[in-house]
DNA sequence: TGTCCCCCTGTAAACGTTTACAGTAGAATA
DNA sequence: TATTCTACTGTAAACGTTTACAGGGGGACA
């Protein structure tokens, strides 16, 4: 008897009840409830009442099913774990949800088989829109999805013609870096890093060195392997930083999970920041800034470039012209007090 | 032309077609495609050709509409920018997907406000599943939910009665962390802190105060206020390390975002880890284990609690029984190089 | 008072599936 | 050969909306 009651009240009430409640038909409460269409007030308000006491609320597979707009989007991730995604999934979110769409998420976890499964699922379930992040493994595969009709985004479509988005930012911030060393009279830069360098360690160090190159500054790459740490590393570092000719006055981390072990290393050697050395590192840490001095860093503003991009995969949903490019670069060097003018 | 052939294009393909083109009824069609109920090997195989040449296919929502299931589950974060819970949303994600489930993601941003509209939306979205990370701010609005017939589950389910997931969880972690200081001999513990605490300071502290009171060890309350570093803030530390009598011979750090700092002034005054002082931080960063000697934790498995709680969500739906509980304890002190017996 | 119009409301046809049910053809059995 | 069974396939009715279209009732105008 209770489970039946139970289950009688488990029964989703739909629009067809709300309309014998208030003796009208489906359609005028469809009226209601949407907001189109002419209603006369005093039926507008008792439907509604009743709507609202029988807790009625649209089935939303068959609105999209009538209307072929589910009200979702997608977003794919190369690889959640990797932190520098979270700003960017959070800016789609906010958007998004500020919006009147839901997200779904998709994490590829680095694996081409998993972003294609994901895509595909994506797309039968019918997500309005699509917000990638970073580089499409097939591209083949978003063009046909494009043809198929959905709004798609990516981070390509910002001007620069690099295949993935993240390193297409950085580089401007590393340039940055560089220019901001350079004024301050900085000549000779060493990047630390261990001994192999992973893509993002390989890309940096790549920028830096053609950056410092057309400003006729020299590099060094200096490599910790791999004991760095407040006992060891510094007399390696402390060997550049201090030596006669031409020493390195500006160290920069290769990576921002490198740092407290360098800045360690150079605190047990007795390398002052920024006095003795400046010091710059990439990432955007809750620590960086607790740190004193406060640590310099080349950010990217990934929750920035993807409210942009969801703005905008809104705007074409909606057949309006995308609002104009604007707002600071994305990819900033920030200086903090660990950078100071170069000694001499 | 052009236009109309790329309309056309556009135009989805939907079951009839294939039907159509393969001269078969949109249920055999339908049979095909789902896998369920009998049908001929060779028209299987026809079918399954033309679905495939026109790509075919089937539109979610009629698939939902029909059969009340979306094969989505929503999850519920309340801060998506505190990088404690990205890990829980990766389990969720990372299970789900796999169990051929999307995700649809809402981020509370820590607003009452935004966490209701976001579950409104959920439910209207109609997703199979909520997976809620954290306290839900108005339990009344689950319970609903819950009779709705949807299947829900939250942290609070674990055994805890604790409102919330993550102070639950941190309290055993804290206590281990005690009971692991307390048998390596150590007598008296440092908490090191701003001087105002955070809502998680202050569980933590509260949870080591009361632990060690239990396990007959003395505690100091630090405060570094609020210009630690590797300039300042050691000479502080250091009254507390060196004493002659009842020296702290651990230091606990109360958030991991200060302990790089910490770490600093402590180098910057001379005193080693381990031998001068253990240390000990809470959180999950890349830097602690970079870092020479490595830095203990005290840390919580997020991912592995979002997972357990996804799997059994879904054992919920398909009216499986749910799996036992088991693996280890979410909650754990991780011991590293920085955590030495106590001196003496 | 008759006519037109406007405002509101109802009817019914989609949208693209799944699935209960009925039907059909051929094989196997009597 | 007649019957029953099996194995497959088709028909049609949902699922819960939106919306084009038609209809009805009253006020304004002639």
């Amino acid at each position: 008897m209770a489970r039946l009651a139970a289950r009688s009240h488990n029964q989703r009430v739909g629009i067809q009840r709300v309309a014998d409640e208030a003796s009208v038909s489906i359609a005028t409460v469809s009226r209601v409830v949407s907001g189109r269409g002419p209603v006369n007030e005093a039926t507008r308000l008792r439907v509604q009442r009743v709507a609202d006491r029988l807790r009625y609320r649209p089935n939303a597979s068959a609105q999209s099913l009538r209307t072929s707009k589910t009200m979702i989007m997608g977003v794919l991730i190369p690889d959640l774990a990797n932190p520098v995604f979270v700003p960017f999934l959070r800016g789609v979110q906010q958007v998004a949800q500020a919006e009147g769409y839901s997200v779904l998420v998709v994490d590829a976890q680095r694996s081409d088989e998993v972003e294609r499964r994901a895509l595909d699922r994506l797309t039968e379930q019918h997500v309005d829109a699509l917000v990638l992040a970073g580089s499409a493994r097939d591209p083949g595969h978003i063009d046909e999805l494009r043809r198929a009709g959905m709004a798609v985004i990516d981070g390509r479509d910002r001007a620069t013609p690099s295949r993935s988005l993240v390193p297409a930012l950085e580089r401007p911030g590393s340039i940055a870096m560089c220019d901001a060393l350079a004024g301050l009279g900085h000549r000779n830069i060493g990047f630390v890093s261990r001994s192999t360098l992973a893509d993002a360690g390989r890309r940096r160090w790549n920028a830096i060195r053609q950056r410092c190159r057309q400003l006729h500054l020299t590099t060094e790459r200096i490599t910790v392997n791999p004991e760095v740490g407040a006992d060891a590393g510094g007399a390696g570092l402390d060997a550049f930083v201090r030596r006669g000719v031409d020493p390195v006055t500006a160290l920069v981390c290769s990576t921002h999970g490198l740092a407290p072990a360098l800045l360690g290393a150079m605190g047990a050697a007795g390398i002052r920041i920024p006095d003795g050395c400046s010091f710059v590192t990439y990432g955007d840490s809750d620590w960086a800034l607790a740190y004193r001095p406060a640590i310099s860093e080349v950010t990217m503003d990934l929750f920035g470039v993807a409210s942009t991009m969801t703005r905008r995969v809104i705007a074409e949903l909606r057949g309006e012209l995308p609002e104009p490019d604007s707002g600071p670069d994305p990819a900033r060097f920030i200086r903090r007090g660990s950078v100071s003018d170069a000694p001499g």
